[in-house]
DNA sequence: AATGCGGGGCC
DNA sequence: GGCCCAGCATT
């Protein structure tokens, strides 16, 4: 007998009739989503990068939009990387925007421009783990592969009374052989989306429908009555606050607009200069000695333009914007690949956190609100 | 095995 | 305010 790593489950004597339920629920109940009405593996691929912890109707536009923007995964590797990261912004963890567009150039030099009908050829493509994997194999190719996120999770450690922190690699592990066994001929795609959508609709996180569920009758955690107490998962640790300052530079009417490292925290998007504050820092402090390290200008302040609390998963900003000008005389640093000067109304053409989008908009009032005291006058 | 990585919606 | 979301890469 083969020694497995990670966690045995056993599916039960009624794995069949539980496959035969889910499929035949989902060919009743599914949603009608944008990405379920083709079988294009380029659409699908998209989909499931854009939906890694992130909700439907969240990507539900971003994707229209996407495919308007990049209609074919060679329109997408041929994109310069600026505009792939303008229509990511706003849905967070940009590393998949950076990792599928850089695939997207893989797939096209390796393969032609046709993703793959091949596992070991997916699984290596960059942002591509063992769920992403699954879901595009089994439903852009039907191959029998499982596809396990935080929904069948979620519904197997009820379905089947399992009471391991989902948190664990090991319990994942576990799961996708556990999905694998209940995949039924010939119908992996159907019946992945299947486990997915009920765990969606029905076997939610709080408050389950159990009265509409097609395998209650299966479940362990229900006949327990424990089903609002799974899965069983660690805490997540509490944020850690960051002080930030954010500087809006002005010079002959321009600001200054830098780009962040590819690597890390908002990698690759563009921001107002600035950064940590140190301890207690006021926005302004904080401003004179970094704009000063990093790109040797010398400022004089204007004053405090917004305040912006963003909570990230780990983090949180609490960030003070100012305004400034460049002082005469001080020396003005070069356009770059990371340093622009633009128009307050050029502003919204680049990638921003959403937090620098604030104050973006904070300034853009600021400004009309003078245009306009000034008609008055 | 643990940590870093966004942002929004719901209770 | 806490929890969760069609996870992955890195260490």
């Amino acid at each position: 007998m083969k020694r497995t790593k990670h966690r045995a489950y056993d599916d039960g004597p009624h794995a069949a009739n539980i496959a035969g339920a889910l499929l035949n629920w989902f060919a009743v109940h599914q949603r009608d989503l944008p990405w379920r009405r083709s079988r294009d593996a380029y659409r699908i691929w998209v989909s499931e990068i854009m939906l890694q912890q992130t909700r439907v109707e969240t990507v539900r536009p971003y994707y229209e939009r996407w495919l308007a923007q990049f209609p074919t995964l060679t329109a997408l590797a041929e994109a310069p990387q600026e505009q792939v990261l303008k229509a990511w912004e706003g849905l967070g963890y940009y590393s998949r925007a950076r990792n599928l567009h850089s695939a997207a150039q893989d797939v096209v030099a390796r393969y032609g421009g046709e993703v793959p009908d091949d596992p070991d050829a997916v699984a290596t493509l960059k942002g591509v783990g063992p769920y992403t994997a699954g879901a595009v194999l089994s439903i852009a190719f039907n191959r029998s592969v499982p596809a396990v996120d935080g929904n069948v999770m979620r519904l197997f450690s009820r379905l089947f009374l399992i009471e391991d922190d989902i948190m664990q690699p090991a319990t994942r592990q576990g799961m996708e052989q556990l999905a694998l066994a209940l995949i039924p001929a010939g119908q992996a795609g159907n019946f992945n989306q299947a486990l997915m959508e009920l765990g969606a609709l029905v076997c939610s996180p709080t408050s389950p429908k159990c009265l509409a569920c097609p395998v209650a009758e299966y479940c362990q955690a229900l006949a327990a009555g424990r089903q609002e107490s799974l899965p069983v998962k660690a805490k997540a640790k509490a944020p850690r606050p960051v002080d930030v300052a954010a500087g809006v530079i002005f010079h002959e009417g321009r600001v200054l607009l830098v780009r962040r490292p590819e690597e890390g925290l908002l990698g690759g998007l563009w921001e107002f200069p600035g950064g940590e504050r140190p301890a207690g820092a006021t926005c302004e402090q904080a401003l004179h000695q970094r704009i000063a390290e990093s790109y040797g200008i010398e400022l004089e302040i204007e004053g405090h333009l917004t305040d912006v609390r963003h909570v990230f998963t780990h983090l949180v900003w609490n960030l003070a914007a100012c305004t400034a000008r460049v002082a005469p005389g001080s020396p003005i640093p070069e356009e770059s690949e990371t340093l622009r000067w633009v128009t307050p109304d050029q502003i919204s053409r680049y990638p921003l956190p959403v937090a620098h989008q604030k104050v973006a908009a904070a300034l853009l009032a600021c400004l009309s609100g003078n245009r306009q005291a000034k008609m008055r006058r």
